[in-house]
Order: C-alpha cells, then sequence, then structure tokens
RNA sequence: CGCGGGGUGGAGCAGUCUGGAAGCUCGUCGGGCUCAUAACCCGAAGGUCGUUGGUUCAAAUCCAGCCCCCGCAA
C-alpha cells in the first residue's frame, strides 16, 4: 500500500520503523512542526521527523491541517491508499478522513474503549490497571472513538514505569500495524464498535501531577512515582529545594506521625510516612544534581528525621 | 546570548565568601575482635581539586575563556 504516516514522538518512531520495513510504500510523513526544546531553547525536530528525515522520506509540517486548503491539495496529489496515524498530536477533519480507500488507521496505546486521548500509557499504571495494550482502529471523527480493529494485550510489571511501559508499547504497536494492513487488504478484519459507556479518558499529562500529596496513601503515591517516571516525574520539596522521587517502595507500617514525616533516614534507608502506609524511597534526586541511589544521597547529605517534606 | 545549581581519591559531599600543609560519611585492601557478620576496633592505599590561561611569594579558593553534568522552562 501506499501509505502517508502521521505521528511525532518517540512512540510513534518505532511503528513508522516497522513499515518501511515492510512492503509497503512510506510516501509521506506528516509530523508537528518543530519547537524550540531542551537547554538553550534550540530549534529541535520531532523524533519522527528524524528518522524520516534519516529514511530520506518527504516530511510535510503543517501548524494546522483543518481547514488548511495547500495541504490538502499535497495530500490528494500524494493519493495514499491509508492514512496510518499514532501519537500525530492533531484532530483530522473529515475530508482527510475521506480521502485514503483504505481510510485513516490510528494505532492507540491501550484497550479501547479505555483510556482513550493523549496519555493513556501512564494513566493505566496510575489507576492501578493489571493489564494494557494497544489497540488499531478505523479512524473517525470523535477522539480515539474509531470501530476498532485489532488488538494486543498486555500485562504491566509489579515494577512498571511510564518509560518501560511506552517502549514495550510502541514496540508492539509496528508488528499489530502491519497485521491491521493486511487484514484490511484481504478484507478478513471485521470493525468492532466502541461500547461508549465503558470508555473513559486520559487525559494529557502536566508537570504539577507530579507534586505529590503526602495524604494520599503510599500505594497511590508509588503508583504516581511510577507511572510519572520518566516525564514529568513525581517530586516534593526538600528544604526549599525540588526532590525528584524515581523509584520508591510502599511498606505497609504506620508511625502515627503527620503524613509527609521523614520518620528514618540512616543506614540507606529513607522512609517516609504517608496517609496511608509508608513510603521507602530508593531513587532521588536534588534540584542541580542526578540521580542517585538513596543510600548513596543520604551519605552525602544529612537529611533530619521529623523533617516534612511538602 | 532564556533563568539557575554544580564539576574535590572508587561513590556522595565539606572546604571557595575571609588565598597559606587535602577533610567528612562510605567503599576498597591489610590486620584485630568474634562461633560468626554487611557489626565493632586498628592501620593502609588511592586525588593533575573539569580544563586552559591570568593575578600572587603562595590558588581547590580570586579573575577570564572553554568543556561537561543537572534543575526550571516543553
Amino acid at each position: 500500500m501506499k501509505i502517508v504516516y502521521m505521528g511525532t514522538p518517540d512512540f510513534a518512531v518505532p511503528v513508522l520503523k516497522s513499515l518501511l520495513q515492510s512492503e509497503h510504500q512510506v510516501a509521506a510523513v506528516v509530523t508537528q512542526p518543530d519547537k524550540p526544546k531542551g537547554r538553550g531553547k534550540a530549534m529541535q525536530f520531532p523524533p519522527v521527523k528524524e528518522c524520516a528525515v534519516t529514511a530520506g522520506i518527504p516530511v510535510y509540517q503543517p501548524v494546522r491541517i483543518k481547514g488548511n486548503a495547500e495541504f490538502f491539495a499535497q495530500l490528494q496529489e500524494i493519493a495514499p491508499d491509508c492514512i496510518v496515524v499514532a501519537a500525530f498530536g492533531q484532530i483530522l477533519p473529515q475530508e482527510v478522513l475521506d480521502l485514503p480507500r483504505y481510510g485513516c488507521v490510528n494505532v492507540h496505546a491501550s484497550l479501547l474503549p479505555a483510556y482513550r486521548g493523549a496519555a493513556p500509557i501512564q494513566w493505566s499504571i496510575l489507576n492501578g490497571e493489571e493489564k494494557t495494550g494497544v489497540t488499531t482502529m478505523q479512524m473517525n471523527a470523535g477522539l480515539d472513538t474509531g470501530d476498532m480493529l485489532l488488538k494486543v494485550e498486555v500485562e504491566l510489571a509489579p515494577d512498571e514505569t511510564g518509560e518501560s511501559l511506552h517502549d514495550k508499547l510502541a514496540a508492539l504497536g509496528g508488528p499489530l500495524l502491519l497485521e491491521t494492513l493486511a487484514g484490511l487488504e484481504a478484507g478478513t478484519i471485521t470493525p468492532a464498535k466502541q461500547n461508549d459507556s465503558l470508555s473513559s479518558y486520559a487525559s494529557m499529562l502536566r508537570k504539577d501531577m507530579g507534586k505529590i500529596d503526602w495524604q494520599k496513601s503510599a500505594v497511590e503515591i508509588e503508583r504516581l512515582i511510577r507511572g510519572l517516571n520518566a516525564w514529568p516525574s513525581a517530586y516534593t520539596r526538600l528544604a526549599e529545594r525540588t526532590l525528584k522521587i524515581w523509584a520508591a517502595e510502599v511498606l505497609a507500617q504506620e508511625s502515627g506521625q503527620q503524613p509527609g514525616t521523614i520518620v528514618e533516614a540512616e543506614n540507606g534507608r529513607w522512609v517516609i510516612q504517608t496517609g496511608d502506609g509508608q513510603l521507602l524511597l530508593k531513587e532521588v534526586q536534588l534540584e542541580g544534581k542526578k540521580r542517585m541511589a538513596v543510600d548513596a544521597f543520604l551519605r552525602g547529605y544529612t537529611v533530619e528525621t521529623g523533617t516534612l517534606l511538602q
């Protein structure tokens, strides 16, 4: 098939690579415009653009697709059999959805209809799901509401982080997509409607979501730490400075002290009281410092027992 | 020129403001104690103080440039 690929972040890269290695022809890649990023605010290509440029594929970066007559004309000229979308970041207008013979296929990192939206991977961890997966669907005008084509399931590991799950699902997306395209061509796939009453929405992550509320239970906080690793990461305040917490463990014990209190900070053990249970910190990072194991951190800093994290 | 913190034996840090013999908590190695130990005691090795240049009788410390790491900012 002749394909136009639309995607932007890291998640979309492995899927594009699978497509490049298949018999399908990727005629063009569409991605979000370059943005200033990182220290120094240097302009940076979206990951998918990096990959496309390396592969020598034409890249289009329309600021806005909806109502963009020029871009639509270019699409018509390319005349793809199918448009594949993975974490693209823009809603496609109906005219684009109707353009390809096989329509537009989306690779979404959840078991639809659960976790529609921008951050399904992290939310599945935050909510303590036992399994998630990847779904391909025939796109329609709604946000992740199209008819489902194929699914693959994955069990969440006990130490699953947003990053590790992201990588797992991204790796599964490519093969699932190829299987989906083959099925569409052969006419062997029966699209299944989503049951809207079972749907849920995974909103975009914001930096301030990482701020730890010590009133919550140790179980919830530990999920927050895993789900928001590696971005935006969970954090608290220690002595007026940001302390990121990269890994922790739930302890089923109580001190009777106020949530957020440091109940132990010696012999490489750093324990915080929460609203329900305690948290054993394993890996942390103080503002301006590198991330490090807790025993290393405690060797360099004096942390007073009884101090309240905020 | 977006704002800010930092680079000191293998790890994490103090010392820098107020120039003047390299320090702390660990780790490593050797010895001791012990039924035994990641515990305790004694001892040892290990450092171009990121780098280049400048000031000075004297620079980890003051000045200038460069390299690297990190927080904010997406």
